[in-house]
DNA sequence: AGCTTGACCGACC
DNA sequence: TGGTCGGCCAAGC
């Protein structure tokens, strides 16, 4: 081939890398603390890049592998299609759940939002 | 190049 | 409490 102005990395094809924001996403969802979760709009204002849409396309690509549970909606709602296996590790972690008024079961964001902060020492409530 | 869609969000009513 | 609307940022078509 004469053309071989485009540079592609040879090991591009074998180990396909994920986009850089798609591995900064995914470095931030494990990074949360076991019974907290973020929301995507907040990955995102964290990240100081991109939106919560942006951050919602990545965890739907690439999200299986690390704990996608910890990344929600800002209104607490249960992942569609995946409520089962999020409330399981959401009890697991024990985190904040509240029951809406139909009987299911979503998310309570005043306590569980975790903000990105390093610990929060003994409660204090 | 323009329009639609999406694991969204906040403001309003 | 719940439905709508506009805004937002990329990706697909």
């Amino acid at each position: 081939m004469e053309r071989m102005s485009q540079q592609r990395t040879p090991d591009a094809a074998a180990f396909p890398e994920l986009p850089a924001y798609v591995e900064r996403v995914l470095d931030v969802a494990e990074r949360i603390p076991p019974g907290r979760v973020m929301t995507y709009g907040d990955v995102a204002e964290w990240l100081g890049e991109g939106g919560p849409r942006q951050v919602g396309r990545a965890m739907a690509l690439y999200g299986g592998p690390v704990p996608w549970w910890r990344v929600v909606r800002s209104d607490g709602v249960l992942l569609p299609g995946h409520e089962r296996r999020a409330l399981e590790r959401y009890r697991m972690e024990a985190t904040p759940l509240r029951t809406a008024a139909d009987g299911s079961q979503r998310l309570d964001m005043r306590r569980a939002r975790w903000d990105g902060a390093p610990a929060e020492g003994p409660t204090h409530t």
